[in-house]
DNA sequence: CTCCAGGTTCCGG
DNA sequence: CCGGAACATGGA
């Protein structure tokens, strides 16, 4: 009965430099579930194991084009971190982050997924995913686990801001609602994105409800590959102003927007995801400490 | 109970 | 372009 999500056979793929652990929990998808020694979770509407045993990464046979595909298994760490500056806080983020892939997000889910995600912690944002998916989406089967898929935009716009708050999105259910429906209307093509160079992409993408730079560069970055978005957040705002603003109090949004811009380079996009990553997991660990503070007598 | 979370939008300087 | 405020919900 243990671990009978777990395919009976599993096909290898040929993933150097690659930490699917690590990829999984840094904040870019927020779907997949540990299963046995692996993982569990879907891509585009195929339930997927994936599990990883030193440098051989498995996953269920037949999906490993869609698995290497989205994993970003052709990404090049090498040249990537060759081109990161060369800075203390940036090589501190290396050491924590090395194995981490951006991921090539089905652009659908991973639009919709973020904009339920405005001032939501982590843990919610997965809460609500879920819960879109199991109301919403077409459920599968891997082994005995019971996966579901996301929703299609056609099937979100025809849902009501009432259901859709039933997933605890409160008032981001409008803004999803409103993207679902321009999309299933074929006023905002996702497809039609890919062609587009990356300014008028995320122009493209800020149409949308819901949906500003933030949002949109997220999406440009986990969805489409375009690894130079630089998405900035409160974290990824108080690594800017702490560490490359520490003298110049109080940078503007624009200042920050232009420095992240050009200071990072042509993988900026995984620099901002290294920087965030890392500055989630500090905090995570000095929150440990205190709790073990306060909890002893 | 208070604080804050991978923001967006609208509004007045 | 900038700072403020409103907007829901649930962990810490």
């Amino acid at each position: 009965m243990s671990n009978s999500s777990v395919p009976a056979r599993l096909a290898s793929i040929e993933a150097p430099e690659f930490d699917l652990e690590l990829t999984l929990r840094s904040g870019q998808a927020f779907h997949w579930s540990k299963s046995g020694e692996g993982y569990v979770g879907t891509i585009e509407n195929t339930p997927v194991y994936a599990e990883q045993r030193e440098a051989v990464f498995l996953v269920t046979p037949g999906t490993e084009s869609l698995a290497h595909h989205y994993f970003a298994l052709d990404h090049s760490p090498a040249a990537i971190l060759a081109s990161f500056p060369n800075d203390p806080a940036m090589n501190t983020a290396i050491e924590y982050c090395r194995g981490m892939r951006i991921l090539r997000q089905p652009p659908w889910e991973c639009l919709a997924t973020f904009i339920t995600s405005s001032m939501k912690q982590v843990a919610h944002i997965r809460q609500m995913s879920l819960a879109i998916r199991k109301k919403f989406g077409q459920r599968v089967q891997l082994g005995d686990a019971e996966l579901f898929t996301y929703p299609s935009p056609a099937r979100l716009a025809k849902a009501t801001e009432e259901e859709l708050r039933e997933c605890k999105l409160g008032y981001r259910a409008k803004n999803l609602l409103g993207t679902a429906r321009l999309i299933a209307d074929n006023v905002v093509n996702l497809d039609r994105i890919k062609t587009m160079d990356d300014p008028a992409a995320l122009a493209e993408l800020c149409k949308l409800p819901g949906v500003g730079e933030k949002v949109a560069n997220c999406v440009m970055l986990f969805a489409y590959g375009r690894l130079r978005a630089f998405p900035i957040d409160v974290w990824i705002g108080r690594v800017l102003r702490e560490i490359y603003f520490k003298r110049k109090r109080n940078a503007t949004p624009k200042q920050l927007r232009d420095f992240s811009q050009t200071y990072f380079g042509n993988y900026g996009g995984y620099a901002q995801q290294y920087l965030f990553h890392h500055a989630r997991m500090k905090k995570r660990n000095e929150a440990g400490k205190q709790e073990k503070h306060t909890r002893r007598k």
